[in-house]
DNA sequence: GCCGTTTTCGGCCCGACTGTTTTCAGTCG
């Protein structure tokens, strides 16, 4: 059984457990070897056999029993017993917004309604507000939820919620009220997909601020509307949180609404134990008293004994020991960026010519760029057969001499066939500058063919780097099967780099991924997939990916300079 | 159920908002 089954399971025991009302503090326990086991890099057999499930932060005897149980036959005790009590469907109800653990418990147990078409049908025929504690607004409420539920589209992909976000933001400061405002949440951390967003503000004056957002034409429905606090619900579905706080407490309250859960838990923790406290307002003596720290996310680590955390790595994963020892790595930034390895113009499926990119991207600053059309088996991108990419190739070139201050570099991007053959001449892809290999067909291949096919794509030693190395599409279907660390190994023995590709729509590789090939010893480039010159902007994506991987500059191939970049992959083809 | 730079027992992050109450429990982030 694969980790992310384990992790499951152990939250779904954890959510059992609270509805069937198990001490909190057991509940506790199981959500946090869950989230042990989901953010493990390793595999979780590997460290079974080795006896050291109980090296897992939060993982006993007893739940190590249970997780080796799960390893094993696939269940546990526990989980079997609340099974046989519960119902799973209760599990659908927790999803319904409003509705915690407490009160499925006393809807199950007064009304037998154990899930959500059961529940449906209790609220049609107002049973709930006659329950205690449980009312007509309830009522109301779980039926909206539901009805929201039926067509619900999950969580947002990162760019399109920032730019939803940023839209609100920017209407939000127009008003005079506002002295700052940012947008914290998920979204400041870089999280691939969004389930709400946040926005702070700094204000002396609140009242007018929510007020505004409430009017809002986007806004579909008002969830919450307090003196600091609103909550909305915007016509396309994705939820926005308004929180105001005086601007002397801007640097808390920002760090607090960043997030994640699992870091604040940890960071109070740790404060808790050298007598601090720590909330929204700042860090405090245990004994209150004014706030030690406040204005400034700096000055609130500083207080704590820690240098600055970057909101990418603030998911609980190490990054406050890291903190506290000193041993944060410096992370990649947009600015150390000196060119982009993956973009299209209109010789394929781009919308702007090879000079308009070249154009484009010395605005950005870059030193180099290249331009990797399509290969002739993605028709519908009008792909290119080997006279038109010999053609190209010229073209780049002359282009190329017209610039002073920009190498435009000859590339491709071939497609990598069902049978790991490349689409292309290969003469032609020695010649060329760089290759990017990418699969665009045969998704559905088994776990061992697709590896042999990514493996003998790269023994080929013509490929720079894998692009989007997955094939997911962000809330669209899932990347493809294969054995990611066979392939990793072979990107590593022929020289093939593996790419953060920053088109909205793919994020691929995801940090996860990155974080594991850097392990692995692979190289990682960040590519935009530019499809225009706006989408070269899209690097910052990729940056945020892979500074969500812990990577700094050195890290990333883009950092270097057009030789030692050029001979960082393809050892085979130096010339 | 887990865990220890005050601990092997007694703790376990913190505050805002809502609905249903008449002072607060439940939920959420």
């Amino acid at each position: 059984m694969d980790n992310q089954s384990v992790a499951r399971i152990l939250s779904e025991i954890a959510q059992l457990m609270e509805i069937k009302g198990e001490n909190r503090f057991k509940v506790r326990a199981f959500e946090n070897a869950a989230r042990s086991v989901e953010s493990l890099s390793e595999d979780l057999e590997a460290l079974a056999a080795r006896g050291e499930l109980n090296s897992l932060a939060g993982v006993g005897k007893s739940l190590a029993a249970d997780i080796e149980a799960l390893l094993t036959t696939g269940s546990c005790d526990v989980h079997r017993d609340l099974l046989d009590e519960l119902d799973p469907g209760l599990l659908d109800m927790l999803r319904i917004q409003g509705l915690g653990p407490k009160r499925i418990k006393v809807i199950y147990e007064t009304l037998g309604v154990s899930n959500l078409s059961t529940l449906e049908a209790a609220a049609r025929a107002q049973q709930i507000r006659a329950l205690a504690g449980l009312g007509a607004k309830t009522e109301e409420r779980i039926l909206a939820e539901i009805e929201r539920l039926s067509h619900d589209e999950g969580r947002t992909p990162l760019p399109a919620a920032r730019a939803i976000a940023q839209s609100i933001r920017d209407k939000l400061a127009t008003l005079s009220e506002v002295t700052k405002i940012a947008i914290a949440g998920s979204l400041r951390r870089g999280r691939e997909t969004i389930g709400d967003i946040d926005i702070l503000v700094a204000s002396e004056t609140p009242a007018p601020i929510s007020a505004y957002l409430v009017e809002l034409a986007e806004v579909a429905e008002v969830l919450a509307h307090g003196e600091t606090k609103t909550s909305v619900r915007l016509v396309s579905g994705i939820q926005v949180d308004l929180r105001i706080v005086a601007p002397s407490s801007f640097g808390a309250a920002l760090h607090y609404f960043t997030g994640s859960k699992e870091h604040h838990i940890a960071l109070r923790t740790r404060a808790k134990r050298s007598g601090l406290k720590i909330n929204e307002y700042g860090v405090f003596k245990e004994n209150d008293g004014p706030a030690i720290a406040s204005e400034t996310e700096v000055d609130v680590f500083k207080a704590l004994g820690l240098t600055y955390i970057p909101p990418e790595l603030r998911e609980g994963r190490g990054e406050i020991e890291a903190a506290a020892a000193g041993t944060l790595p410096g992370l990649v930034e947009l600015t150390d960026i000196r060119g982009d390895v993956h973009m299209h113009t209109v010789e394929t499926d781009g919308r702007a010519t090879i000079l308009e990119m070249a154009d484009a991207a010395r605005t950005l600053g870059y030193n180099f760029i290249v331009i990797t059309d399509h290969s002739e088996a993605v028709r519908v991108a009008n792909g290119m057969t080997p006279p038109r990419f010999r053609e190209h190739i010229k073209r780049i070139r002359e282009a190329d001499a017209a610039y002073a201050d920009l190498r435009l570099l000859a590339g491709i991007e071939v497609d990598i066939l069902k049978d790991g053959s490349l689409d292309m001449e290969h003469e032609l892809l020695a010649d060329c500058d760089w290759v990017v290999g990418s699969i665009h067909s045969h998704f559905a291949l088994d776990s061992k063919e697709m590896t042999q096919r990514l493996i003998t794509a790269m023994a080929t030693g013509l490929i720079s780097c894998l692009g989007h190395p997955t094939g997911r599409i962000l809330g669209g279907r899932p990347g493809y099967k294969y054995d990611l660390d066979a392939v990793l190994e072979a990107a590593v023995e022929f020289g093939v780099a593996v790419e953060i590709n920053g088109s909205t729509g793919r994020l691929d590789f995801n940090a996860e991924h990155a974080e594991r090939a850097h392990r692995r010893g692979a190289k990682i480039v960040l590519g935009s997939d530019a499809h225009s010159t706006r989408g070269l902007e899209d690097m910052d994506f990729a940056v945020q990916q892979a500074r969500r991987a812990w990577l700094g500059a050195s890290d990333v191939l883009n950092t270097l300079s057009v030789e030692d970049l050029l001979a960082a992959v393809r050892p085979t083809l130096r010339r």
